[in-house]
Order: C-alpha cells, then sequence, then structure tokens
DNA sequence: AGTTATTACGTAGAACGTAACGATA
DNA sequence: TATCGTTACGTTCTACGTAATAACT
C-alpha cells in the first residue's frame, strides 16, 4: 500500500489536520504547523461573535466544524482560548493574545497575495485574468 | 466502506484544498484562504533550495505532493512563482515578492504560538505540560 | 423548554506515495 | 541518457454536514 504514514497512537479524542507530518510528534515544536489559514479565520469569527452558531453563518459553515476548529487550535496550543459561558464564548486571556496575533497574520496573508499579483501584473503575468 | 475515490469534474489538472468553501468560487476574493501554513513552508522550503528534490527531503515527504503544493500556490494566486529550469526552480519576481511575505509570516505564526503558550503559564494554563 | 457547545457517525473530498511520463541538456 | 518537474492512479486520512447528546438557564 502506498501512503501511509501515521500509525496513529490515540490517548484522548484526539484530531489530526494535516497526515501528521513525518516526526512532529506532537509536542517537539510544531508552532502551528498543523493550523491553516482556515482555523485563523474561524479564531477570529468566533472571537468576534462571541457565538459559535453566528460565527458559524457568517463563515458559511455549520457549528460542529467551526466548534472543532477551535478545539483543534486550543489542543495544538495545549490551552483553551475561551471560556464556555451559557451565552456562547467569551475569549480568555490566551484567547486575546492570539486574536492580536491572528488578525496580523490574516493580513499579512492579504498583503501578500494582493503584493504578489501586483509583481505579476507589473511583469506581464500569464494565468488568464478576469475577462 | 466510507473512502470514495472522487470522479472529480476536471476541466484542467486543477486542484483542491478544502471542500472548495461555500460561495468562494475561485475568484472571489480569497486571498489565499485555501493555503495552508504548510503551504507557505514548502514554498519557502523550494525558494531556498532551488530544487523540489532537495525540498522534499528536508520537509520529509516526496516530490509530487511538494511539486503540488507550489502549483497549488501559484493556481491561487494566478501566476507563476517560479522558473523552471533544468538545474531546478528559479524565483521569479512574483516568487521574490512572496518569499520574503512567507517568511514574515511564518514568523509571525511561531511568535503567535509562543505568546499565547507564555499566557497560558502566566496565567495558570490548564492542559497537562511537558511533565 | 430553550438555549448553547460538543460528540457520534457516515460520506465526500483532499493529500499522500509509488509509478509512469515529459521535457530539457 | 541522465536529471529534473509533473501527471496518473490508488489508498489513507481529513473535514464536512446531519443528528444526537450534554450542560446550563
Amino acid at each position: 500500500m502506498p501512503g501511509k504514514v501515521a500509525p496513529a497512537l490515540p490517548e484522548r479524542p484526539m484530531l489530526f489536520w494535516h497526515h501528521a507530518g513525518a516526526c512532529t510528534a506532537r509536542s517537539s515544536r510544531a508552532s502551528l504547523a498543523r493550523v491553516s489559514i482556515t482555523h485563523l479565520q474561524s479564531f477570529v469569527a468566533v472571537a468576534e461573535e462571541g457565538h459559535v452558531g453566528r460565527a458559524a453563518r457568517r463563515l458559511h459553515i455549520t457549528q460542529p466544524p467551526l466548534s472543532r476548529h477551535i478545539l483543534a487550535l486550543e489542543d495544538e496550543l495545549g490551552t483553551p482560548l475561551f471560556e464556555r459561558v451559557p451565552k456562547g464564548m467569551r475569549l480568555l486571556p490566551t484567547g486575546e493574545a492570539l486574536l492580536q496575533h491572528a488578525r496580523r497574520i490574516l493580513e499579512e496573508v492579504e498583503v501578500a497575495a494582493r503584493t504578489v499579483r501586483e509583481a505579476a501584473q507589473g511583469s506581464g503575468a500569464s494565468k488568464p485574468p478576469p475577462t
């Protein structure tokens, strides 16, 4: 069998994202390596809405996957980011810390994409533009 | 068995990443939304090595998926990032532009993770630390 | 009962690796 | 022919959504 990788070593309701990269066992120093831009967008949405349901509608997905995004982040970081209150989700200090960086990262991503596209136009790009 | 084969509706050697998000058809304004941290790491590795094979070994994966990472980025951005030369891969101006931002983003991610972990320790975190 | 987030479960899809291919010198 | 990147193909694993559950007011 071709693609074989993770022997899996479940010890809890663990979550996997990618193919459980080569040697990054879980606590080496995998700084959010398994996290995608989407996860950060999810986090910011929940942080801003304080509500998984609302954030989910805003992101055009359902609650469960969004909830899993948050749980995945918390698991990856090894610490909770929200306090679960009856009204919804309230940022913990850890979450506040992440929020700032997450926004920064997402903004950087935007800038990166824009910059590359501009560079492409400037140098006579390739792929077919709008129309 | 759950596994499916995917009949696919190819019109080209297209590539999909997530579930092809709700409405983001392909050119709305999805600024790298489909791109993960891993993709950026792959890009940086190839850019630094100038060689898919070497970069792949460095990342502990094989060439094909790494090559696909690059093609995915190029497709997402709508422009090539490398020039394919006999020796390997040479950064185009667009690639140089992205490289700077990619490094910045990856660094930001590192800082974010570290900051959150520190905040967790400072406030008496939860999840089981090293030992 | 009416909220909320989470877990269970099944299926579609994304991503790996092996192998085959294509292009260039 | 040798070396590089890419495409083909089959399998594993991730991630969605629906439905059921748990906790709290």
